[in-house]
DNA sequence: GCCGTTTTCGGCCCGACTGTTTTCAGTCG
């Protein structure tokens, strides 16, 4: 059983923590990190690359030992550095120093002084009293830690949530802000549309800053005040979202926009490229000596970087620097591009409308054509369709094609693919089809093996036409299904299938890495929405945005195409 | 521990805020 990238980084994760609670050198400590954040941005497995004997010592920051450490891992499972520093420092400790405000030297105070080496030691101390007697600690401190605690054993450690969820949770504040202050934008992981974001980052301007600041504290939903400084405060929601605000100058706004926009590997790297060139990069803009070279906007930080405008999507320091310079970015696809939504239900299944209803919704999104996937009759708690209703809906179809104007209905079925990789529904009904999409809903627990075999199988079938949300995952709710991915998306494009990017915001699938290896083997994808309703129509720009996280270009996705060229394309 | 057209040794991103100090360490992003 090879070795995943994740057992490889979780072992280096934990060297880097207890190498940082023993007090080692703090670059050191970060070494491990960056490489764990190399391997984690891989798309391959690196076990397979040291199989095939790939030089994996010439990815970045992977140095000779780096390679000996991952050899070990990779050959044995374990790693004996790992083994002896857990013999030295108890492994439990890692879990205190999770906890917001505790870092290692508090951690390691802590355990030294009062032996505390688990959350409810640490718990009880604190209680006692006994942690504000710390020299460094303190009364405050000692409280701030009792609620962490409370709120650990609550949440069961910090979650991120769903980027839509956040989206919606935070327009209140936003709505209120942009009353008080100018240019209020958000940041962070949100404005690189991840799938989930840990907490809100704000930015905005204003001519009364302590005003602005207060009113910001003051907002009704603001449960407590973490921070509250001239240029930076942080509230904790009532629904436990953090949001930070930073008010800055309106000079230096592309600055600070691109700074707290990062990600954080970004802006290090984007610091770093300026220390080549002997400028300095901070949020107040580029700065060679004391002299300002840019911080108005994005745009001219970039340049006065040597760098073409990387898109916010693509700043995860994984090649964007390099095509950047290169001008070779690519031109990202966009929500206008699409022109037709490739999965939806109808009332015939679980869905909640009515066809018309649903193609209507549609030809006023603008869309040239619609495909209505309704489940097949394995998926029964859906209502699926047998072989009789399906000719039925088919005939239907027909039907309203008659009637509608601007729009045309695609018949399809979104059909279970089976345990054994068989097709839920008979060829004979399949090929009156204009599209088949194929998925899986049940028996997802198969070994890597059996469901990359499975999957392939089905393909074989000459009616599949696209995989729909190829891993089964569900966000913070189920884990992907085990695939060799790879080997499916280059089985995929020989046979002429295709898989697809789900815009559901639960599920996402494929994910911004899998996007990016697809258009690498240049498997072209599909981005739709799974609608059951009227309003999932609109699920298509967390597609869109998941895509563009993909490098996806208009040119990487199947319907940004006509039909009549998209047809084309679907013909096996 | 990694890295290298000024380097194989000596750097390694940078600033804000809190809480505990009395000038700064720790943590965060």
């Amino acid at each position: 059983m090879p070795v995943h990238n994740k057992e490889i980084t979780d072992k280096l994760n934990e060297v880097a923590d207890l190498l940082d609670l023993k007090g080692e050198n703090e670059f050191r400590v970060r070494a491990y990190r960056n490489a764990v954040r190399t391997i984690s941005g891989l798309s391959k497995s690196v076990a397979e690359m040291e199989d095939n004997d790939e030089n994996i010592s010439s990815l970045p920051d992977i140095g000779d030992s780096m390679v000996e450490k991952i050899e070990e891992i990779v050959e044995t499972g374990n790693l004996k550095q790992l083994e002896k520093l857990k013999k030295e420092i108890p492994s439990s400790l890692v879990e205190i120093m999770k906890l917001e405000q505790m870092g290692p030297e508090r951690t390691k105070i802590l355990y030294e002084e009062l032996d505390i080496d688990s959350i409810s030691d640490l718990k009880k101390a604190v209680e006692d009293g006994k942690v504000e007697e710390l020299k460094g600690f303190g009364k405050k401190t000692a409280d701030n830690i009792k609620r962490e605690i409370k709120e650990y054993s609550q949440k069961g450690g910090s979650k991120r949530i769903k980027r839509s969820e956040a989206e919606e949770e935070i327009q209140p504040l936003i709505k209120y802000l942009e009353d008080k202050m100018d240019d209020v934008t958000i940041a962070g992981s949100f404005r690189r549309k991840k799938e989930t974001v840990g907490d809100i980052d704000i930015l905005a301007t204003s001519d009364d800053v302590e005003n602005a600041m207060k009113a910001f504290t003051e907002f009704d939903e603001v449960d407590r005040v973490l921070a509250h400084g001239e240029k930076k405060s942080s509230v904790k929601l009532r629904t436990g979202l953090q949001v930070d605000l930073r008010i800055v100058g309106k000079n230096e706004f592309g600055a600070a926009l691109l700074y707290f926009t990062g990600s954080k590997e970004h802006s290090v790297a984007l610091r770093k490229t300026g220390q080549e060139k002997d400028l300095k990069v901070n949020e107040y803009g580029v700065f060679s000596g004391k002299k300002k070279l840019a911080a108005k906007t994005e745009e001219k930080m970039y340049k006065a970087l040597g760098l073409h405008y990387i898109e916010p999507e693509l700043r995860e320091d994984k090649g964007e620097f390099e095509a950047s310079r290169n001008n070779n970015l690519p031109k990202l696809i966009e929500l206008n591009d699409i022109k037709g939504d490739l999965q939806t239900h109808s009332k015939a299944s679980d869905g909640k409308y009515t066809i018309k209803e649903m193609v209507e919704a549609a030809r006023d999104l603008g869309y040239e054509y619609y495909a209505v996937t309704d489940h097949s009759k394995k998926v029964s708690m859906a209502n699926g369709l047998d072989e009789k209703r399906l000719a039925e809906q088919i005939e239907q179809i027909d039907e309203l094609n008659g009637k509608m104007k601007k729009i045309k209905i695609l018949k399809s079925v979104e059909v279970d693919i089976l345990e054994d990789g068989s097709l839920d529904l008979p060829d004979d009904i399949l090929k009156e089809l204009d599209i088949v999409i194929c998925s899986i809903h049940y028996n997802m627990n198969l070994s890597k093996k059996k469901q990359t075999r499975r999957i392939l199988k089905a393909m074989e079938n000459p009616n599949f036409n696209i995989l729909a949300h190829p891993t089964g995952r569900r966000i913070n709710e189920r884990s992907p299904y085990d695939l060799d991915m790879e080997e499916i998306m280059k089985e995929a494009k020989d046979k002429g299938c295709f898989l697809e990017i789900n815009a559901n915001p639960d599920r996402l699938d494929l994910d911004d890495d899998n996007a990016r290896l697809a258009k690498e083997i240049g498997l072209k994808l599909s981005i739709s929405t799974d609608a059951h309703s009227v309003d999932n129509l609109n699920f298509m720009k967390y597609g869109i945005a998941q895509a563009r996280r993909g490098w996806l270009g208009k040119e990487d996705v199947l319907n940004t195409r006509a039909w009549k060229d998209l047809k084309k394309l679907l013909k096996r």
